[in-house]
DNA sequence: CTTGGAATGTCAACAACACTGACATAAGCT
DNA sequence: AGCTTATGTCAGTGTTGTTGACATTCCAAG
């Protein structure tokens, strides 16, 4: 199943980097890599009572603020009494705060509170800092490649949501 | 904290890339990736009563043969208990074989059988086809640019593990 | 105005996967 | 003989995900 060695194109270009070695090394450099990403929020996050998932709603709800709790749903792709359990104590905790819609009173907004974005600059400030190295040390080029392999390897249906919050950047 | 624009170095050279905006893009980018990576293992999982550990475990024990519960749990940085559960799962089901030590009596080896080498072909092979496109898609320079990134982001602790297993590879 | 459906929230139960702490066994080393 | 290492196991706990069921609110179409 598996087309084994894929050495030189009929084309004559070069398809070293397709043999199963490589995927299989792009394979394990994805797991190990994102075991760092996530290293340094998780270890700020046991500290306090928060998880992951708290992490990443709150992300995501600085990143566009007053977005309605179904479009974090689409965003995060969990179910809602997933995302609801997390909101809820975030929003206990004063880190998040929901307002009922001004055009549809059915959705709520949620916004972080100047407690909530503290948290956030504190997670995305340890996250960056490791990102930051690893560009540095690696230079704009293998960045440049770096980003397109990894939009490359997104799922189909989060092309569309990847996409709106990357074109929303300032 | 952030230092927000880097603009342009005094040295001339462009640092554009190593904006916040720029690494949020990145930090983003690894989010949804990641969920791409392991979407069509966990499908293939759920199928069965398997998770993601499972096919962890599946993988280095498929890339290591004959390794030692201990290196295994070097490699995939969990607990004893928690790796315990599930290898004890995959040795009744029959996919993974436990052999004593010859030098050392206290070690156990572990060996996939013919039906664990069967799974683990059916999971790297749904992985290496999305990591296969994406990798096509974008071009060795990129895919080399992707694998630096990748590797400078990977915990200090787990360079050593990835080093090795990388070097051992045929 | 009524009704259907969408958006949201909540309750309960459950599973996967991680953790800690404690303890047992066997084997190697000094 | 005594300490350490490698492994396994039991019990308890926490986070994050899942389903399924049900209530509420409210927009919008008939």
């Amino acid at each position: 199943m598996a087309d084994g060695r894929t050495g030189s194109a009929p084309g004559g270009e070069s398809l070293l980097f397709l043999t199963d070695e490589q995927l299989r090394q792009g394979i394990e450099a994805m797991f190990f890599a994102y075991r760092g990403f996530t290293a340094d929020p998780d270890r700020i996050l046991t500290d306090m009572a928060y998880g992951r998932a708290h992490h990443r709603a709150v992300h995501f709800i600085n990143r566009a603020p007053g977005t309605t709790v179904n479009n974090l749903l689409n965003i995060l792709g969990v179910t809602k009494q997933s995302l609801n359990r997390v909101l809820r104590t975030l929003i206990e905790d004063g880190l998040v705060q929901s307002k009922v819609g001004q055009a549809d009173k059915r959705e709520r907004h949620l916004f972080l509170t100047p407690k909530g974005e503290a948290l956030e600059q504190k997670l995305s400030d340890a996250q960056r800092l490791r990102m930051r190295k690893a560009f540095r040390e690696t230079g704009p080029e293998a960045v440049a490649g770096f980003r397109k392999v990894l939009e490359a390897m997104i799922d189909r249906e989060m092309r569309t949501v990847y996409a709106k919050l990357k074109e929303s950047g300032s």
